[in-house]
RNA sequence: GCGCCCGUAGCUCAGCUGGAUAGAGCGUCGGACUUCUAAUCCGAGGGUCGGGGGUUCGAGUCCCUCCGGGCGCGCCA
């Protein structure tokens, strides 16, 4: 990347600078650097001499930086600037490579290595299997989605991840919901659980619980059938889920069953070497995780005085599980609602010898409106919006875009009643009609018998337009985008870039005419088309958002 | 009460380890279609970055404090 090439030739600089003593020692690596926002502050811009300067003049460590550099091709010019920054302007040369390389399928832009041979689980939704996915889950899967593609994109190895909480309460409520349903069905007074499942689909899966097994339930032990009709109901219930995601675009490699933990003895094993570790006590007839010990600030049960484990024994066993295979780093995605419990994950993660390779990423609530009506998704009190419903009426591309245009950081409003309008203030539209504009483009040279370009040869110094040059100055900082979005793990960096790169290649559109009678300056131009579609292609990829070649 | 997150334009939000004159979209107002897609484009207006103090050459960004909002503080998940 452009940018640790500049800071290594600063590094050189500085090195060179304590050589001849003119600084008693070299800044911090990597050199950082950032894109001014200031165009007549050149390509790229860093304040390290602002940073060594101590009590010394910044600029006269700026000018000896400067002198000592040695040269490249890459850099045009170099300026100290204001109180003593150093300005870069790369060269053209640097500039029209980049335009080739997007320009050429395979090159690997926008690819990255920092991430090579490292393995992570990324778990994402993980939404309790009692009822079909909404909205809220929708947030967690379009983010969990693009962060596991850009860090894919930065050279990771990547395992999308689904924790299905099969066998807490939440489950077994679930399950007696059904029951009652199933009951009520075959003309048995029951009722379902005051504090249970309420919803209209309990008793659709009921219905279908009903056509599998008829009335054979009905009069056979409460146990066995709370059992069987249990998971019968979870089958059903994880095929929706599942669907659904599948229809928004989400696909999961593991699908990890909390009850598989217990039987595959994980549990047993997790407990051990809580114990093993020093860090479990009995107290008052349970069992306790000394979480306090390694920053929680307080001690948490694992089992409870009836001989049950809790919901944490379940997730220590998971880590257990996870880091046995092999993952170098655990990446969860979950609500800010669970921001409580991120301290004692952090602390098991410590226990079992894997310290600082868990990672949490909170997202914070999706308000939805629907109209002028303010609604929250929450699945038990029965008011809910589900996913298919949002993408039926929005579409998947719209819904995800929506999604991540907001850092996790900010409570997301999401309008329904504006979105379905597909008004243009919908910014999915805008950076699709800009790519399939493109499309349109290419596919009119084609039909006017223009030969495509050779865009390893293309005269690209011809593109001087100043709007020209914006556009190539937007796809070359693609690179450190989508690098920065990983590391930040901010897919809605995406978003922003993807939207900026779609005004720019607009104006482009408007300056510049691609197709005339100048063949050189044709071909120059469509490779930046063929560049610029590459690009937002790959990009609205990243976000799994399609790319239409015609709207 | 304690902890975490948030407070930036009328609205929804960006602002990368502190950098140079705080941005975008929408909305509002005014313009542009014999031209490769007008689902578009151009222009205008709009701000004590919640208040106050501090650190710094420099603060929307860091620290303290206050105000306002969200979430969490179970042998629930």
């Amino acid at each position: 990347m452009i940018t640790d090439e500049i800071s290594r030739l600063i590094e050189e600089a500085a090195r060179r600078a304590v050589a001849d003593g003119v600084i008693p020692a070299p800044p911090r690596s990597p050199v950082h650097l950032e894109r001014p926002r200031r165009r007549e502050h050149g390509d790229l811009a860093t304040n390290v001499a602002l940073t060594m300067a101590g009590g010394g003049n910044p600029r006269a460590i700026a000018e000896a930086l400067v002198e000592r550099l040695p040269p490249s091709e890459l850099v045009q010019s170099v300026t100290v600037a204001g109180p003593g920054f150093i300005n870069v302007k790369l060269s053209p040369v640097w500039l029209h490579d980049v335009v080739r390389r997007a320009a050429t399928p395979d090159a690997g832009f926008g690819r990255s290595a920092a991430g090579r041979g490292q393995r992570v689980n990324v778990e994402y939704v993980s939404a309790n299997p009692t009822g079909p996915i909404n909205v809220v889950s929708g947030r967690h899967a379009a983010v969990g989605d693009a962060l596991a593609a850009l860090l894919e994109a930065t050279g990771h190895e990547v395992t999308r991840e689904f924790y299905v909480n099969d066998g807490g309460r939440q489950a077994e409520l679930y399950g007696a919901s059904v029951e009652a349903r199933y009951l009520q069905l075959h003309g048995v007074d029951a009722e379902v659980p005051e504090d249970g499942y309420h919803g209209d689909y309990v008793m659709e899966v009921a219905r279908w619980v009903a056509e599998r097994v008829g009335d054979r339930y009905v009069n056979t032990p409460p146990q066995e059938r709370r059992e069987a009709i249990r998971d019968l109901a979870l089958e059903l219930t994880l095929q929706w889920m599942r669907a659904s995601l599948e229809r928004f675009g989400t696909h999961h490699d593991v699908w990890r069953s909390e009850r598989a933990l217990h039987a595959d003895g994980l549990v047993d094993k997790a407990l051990a070497r809580l114990a093993e570790a020093g860090l479990t006590a009995e107290r008052d007839g349970a069992l306790w995780f000394l979480s306090s010990r390694l920053g929680d600030d307080k001690d948490r049960v694992l089992v409870r005085r009836d001989g049950r484990p809790t919901y944490l024994a379940s997730d220590v066993a998971y880590l257990v599980d996870k880091f046995g295979r092999g993952f170098d780093r655990l990446v969860y995605v979950l609500g800010a609602d669970h921001h409580g419990t991120v301290p004692r994950l952090e602390a098991a993660a410590a226990a079992l010898g894997h310290e600082g390779r868990l990672e949490v990423e909170l997202l914070q609530v999706v308000t939805l409106k629907r109209g002028a009506e303010t609604l929250k998704g929450s699945k038990r009190a029965g008011v809910v919006v589900e996913l298919d419903d949002l993408v039926e009426e929005v579409g998947a591309d719209a819904a995800r875009y929506m999604f991540l245009t907001r850092s996790a950081d900010a409570p997301l409003e999401f309008d329904i009643e504006l979105a379905k309008e597909q008004a243009p203030e919908n910014p999915v539209y805008y950076v699709q009609y800009a790519h399939a504009r493109i499309c349109s483009i290419l596919r009119r040279a084609a039909d006017d018998g223009v030969p495509p370009p050779r865009v390893a040869s293309a005269p690209l110094e011809r593109l001087t337009d100043p709007s020209e040059d914006a556009l190539m100055r937007r796809l070359a900082s693609y690179e450190e985008v989508v690098a920065a979005a990983a590391r930040q793990r901010a897919p809605h960096r995406l978003t922003r870039f993807v939207e900026e790169l779609a005004g720019d290649f607009s104006a482009f559109y408007r300056d510049c005419r691609v197709i005339s009678e100048d063949p050189g300056l044709t071909e120059a131009r469509l490779t930046l088309c063929v560049a610029t579609r590459a690009t937002i292609a790959d990009c609205l990829g990243l976000l799994g958002v399609s790319a239409p070649e015609r709207m």
